[in-house]
DNA sequence: GGAATAACCTGGATGC
DNA sequence: TGCATCCAGGTTATTC
């Protein structure tokens, strides 16, 4: 399931073969790949068709490539989407819903293949805007502008622009279970189920308590160790279950490993020895060790 | 306005 | 072997 660090590994994989390249030709071989694009299929491919690729740029789960300073393609990898580079006229690809061909300066001609399985994901041409703050929009350019889809979000706990008093306050004025903060992408983006369950673990903090609830100080703890988490995940190349998350050339990344929580119902919790329970939330599941993380 | 929940989707795993 | 059911979860619309 792509999180942050999942998509800065796609972004990073990406930067180098798109930026400056340019557009020569869009497939669009699923129309539910475009389910954030307004105009369809044929207005897609003809929008970007010729078009220069500025950069690749993420905040929180979100990607985009600027095509302009006022328009960029906005891309969402949902739960299984994948952003893969190939090289041109190599066979679709399993789950293939768009395929951008690109001519490279340097490196030649391209293919940045779409593929994704669960159909979430998604690809949209989308307008550029001022960010409120006026730092840069995400990760991977200086320019302070932001697409429209992206810009009701926060930025995310990796941004040197993040906003940790107004995190601190959102925290405090809820009642809501702390884990359903986590993943407000309003709050703070990039969060998913794993690494919410990990940050929880590590910060010892059960995933039922409202933020309200929570002192300063364990707010503040907590906010570390998802940095830290990230920042973890991101240096092992991401979390792998399967081949549903690889990065731009299909290698899978090694977070897996080190999980403490997540995905580890019944195993030992390698704190304190007693099994890690998973119990229903929302629609998925929670992870946690009801010893170390306590109700208050 | 805030909070909670359902729906969207596909394929692997499981049970019968 | 084949079929039915469950499960995974990010985002958003809907409901309370």
């Amino acid at each position: 399931m792509p999180e942050l660090p999942e998509v800065e590994v796609v972004r990073a994989g990406l930067e180098p073969a798109v930026h400056g390249a340019t557009i020569v030709s869009v497939d669009v071989r699923d129309e539910r790949a475009l389910t954030r694009h307004t105009g369809g299929a044929a207005h897609f491919e003809a929008h970007l068709t010729g078009r220069r690729i500025a950069a690749a740029v993420r905040r929180g789960k979100f990607l985009w490539m600027p095509v302009s300073d006022d328009e960029a393609v906005v891309t969402h990898l949902g739960m299984s989407g994948q952003m893969l580079l190939r090289a041109p006229g190599s066979p679709e690809e399993r789950h293939e819903r768009i395929r951008l061909e690109i001519e490279h300066p340097e490196h030649g001609d391209l293919s940045v293949v779409f593929a994704d399985q669960r159909t979430f994901g998604s690809l949209a041409v989308d307008d550029l805007v001022d960010t409120p703050d006026g730092a840069a929009g995400g990760r991977g350019s200086a320019l302070a502008r932001v697409p429209t889809q992206v810009a009701h979000i926060a930025r995310d706990p990796l941004d040197p622009a993040f906003d940790a008093g107004r995190f601190r306050a959102r925290v405090a004025r809820t009642s809501s279970g702390i884990k359903r903060v986590l993943l407000d992408q309003t709050v703070a983006s990039g969060i998913g189920n794993i690494y919410a369950d990990e940050s929880l673990w590590a910060a010892r903090i059960h995933p039922e308590t409202p933020g309200s609830a929570l002192p300063t100080r364990a707010v503040n703890r907590l906010l570390a160790e998802v940095q830290a988490v990230l920042e973890k995940a991101l240096a092992e190349g991401g979390t792998s279950f399967d081949a549903q998350y690889v990065n731009v050339n299909g290698q899978a990344g090694y977070f897996a490993h080190s999980l403490n929580a997540y995905g580890r119902t019944g195993q030992p919790c390698p704190r304190c020895g007693r099994p890690i329970v998973r119990v229903s939330f929302m629609n998925r599941s929670s992870h946690f060790c009801p010893h170390c993380q306590r109700r208050r």
